[in-house]
DNA sequence: ATATTCAAGCTTGCATGGAAGATGGCGCGC
DNA sequence: GCGCGCCATCTTCCATGCAAGCTTGAATAT
């Protein structure tokens, strides 16, 4: 509602901007920076120089600078008064603020969903459950990049179908800063049937139009997430993701 | 955590930047169009020329685009490409959104105070007790304005005390988009002791600990704040605020 | 009278230049 | 050798110029 989604595709090139649609340079800056940020060709801790970005991706430095505003208000960069562009790393204590977020959100996305009319509910109940049977599927076959896009899915899915546009800014924003840490953490997650299996019960609550139950499994799926991760992050003296 | 908030007064002149603390331009243009926003010097639907905004503050047209899009993305105004900044208007169903968020939010940031330990947790148990104390002389003076800034004190004190940078900065931006409807439908509002007891009943959970009970006075109490409000706003058929 | 076309004036998008500030290295004093 | 101050350089910040696009209104043809 609030603003157009302009660009999702996940895996622009740096360089090159194929894309031949009326775009602005400020937008094409601000996705492929966002997309250097996600695949670690920014490393975190990187500083650059809006002028060598500028030179990078072929345009002046006024755009370069107002895509860094646009990643500063994004927390994914900090531009530093006159030092330049800091790509920002993520410590274990920005994980728990994150997912003290995603437990907020999701449980009410849930919720929501649980409450919506029977066609819409029934609906989303059966996207739920398909991307859970991608996971289920991805997990039989030990594809675990495949098992974690489907599990994005899932909860993409599960904040869309609350039908509310400042939630869905919210989480994307909040899963763009976490996007490296789920990458880097993908091959340490141990309890991938019991996400499925907590995938399957908020299905059925909203199936079963219960929002309390939908409120609570939503809730208790990333908990239990967040108990899961934070100690291994620790534990393995991650200080920056 | 994630970045300093510089300027904090909520009544900046539009026109004079008092301050003579080592502010970038572009930052007394955000707090100036944030502020006119705040106080409808800008009014929903206007639509303001950056060269016309840039010469009232005297200043370029760059720190005012600047400030622009920080302001866009912050989802108070929007940037039409050859047009102008057109200042956002409000209709119920973002009152609905934003009531989603706060309610997801503010149910969370409960949980996670009554979860502190002793000390800060009665701490923070005191500090809302004090708000609501305010809330109650302000009832009783009939004082209306005083009443809604404790209400906004205590809500602002029980995420600040949840100790989450991104929550704050979630609930601030959501609170400046909502600042002109709460401000307009104050003198509506009926249920004024309602409010006062489900603040008690929050700041109680947080005292004795119990994160289950403050998650769900806290959720209650903003669901409640919705229903009253919501069919108000439709029944005066206000279609923007 | 009405519709259509076209031009002028407004707007921002973007590039670039000058200025101020921060930083790191180099030279000087000890 | 070691510490300190200064200058060169690199960086962003902001102003301004030019160009392109949209809107509006008038003038003309029918």
């Amino acid at each position: 509602m609030t603003r157009a989604q302009p660009s999702k595709d996940p895996d622009a090139r740096t360089g090159a901007n194929a894309g031949e649609k009326r775009t602005s340079l400020v937008d094409d800056a601000y996705a492929a920076m966002r997309a250097a940020i996600r695949n670690a060709s920014f490393a975190p801790g990187y500083q650059a120089s809006e002028q060598e970005i500028a030179l990078r991706l072929g345009m002046s430095r006024t755009p370069v600078h107002e895509a860094a505003i646009r990643l500063q208000e994004d927390g994914l960069v900090r531009v530093l008064p006159r030092k330049g562009i800091l790509i920002l790393a993520l410590a274990p204590d920005d994980m728990r603020e994150i997912y003290d977020v995603v437990i907020a959100m999701d449980g009410r996305a849930a919720e929501l969903v649980a409450a919506l009319p029977e066609p819409e509910r029934l609906a989303a109940a059966q996207a739920l459950d398909a991307h859970t049977d991608a996971m289920a599927d991805a997990h039989a076959g030990g594809d675990l990049p495949a098992w974690g896009q489907a599990d994005g899915a899932f909860h993409a899915a599960l904040i869309e179908h609350a039908r509310n546009g400042r939630m869905s800014r919210i989480v994307q924003a909040i899963n763009d800063q976490s996007h490296r840490a789920r990458m880097l953490t993908l091959n340490l997650r141990r309890a991938l049937d019991a996400s499925i299996a907590e995938h399957r019960r908020i299905a059925r609550a909203i199936r079963a139009a219960d929002p309390v139950e939908a409120l609570d499994a939503a809730r208790q799926h990333r908990i239990r997430a967040r108990d899961e991760l934070l100690p291994l992050l620790n534990s393995y003296g991650l200080k920056h993701l």
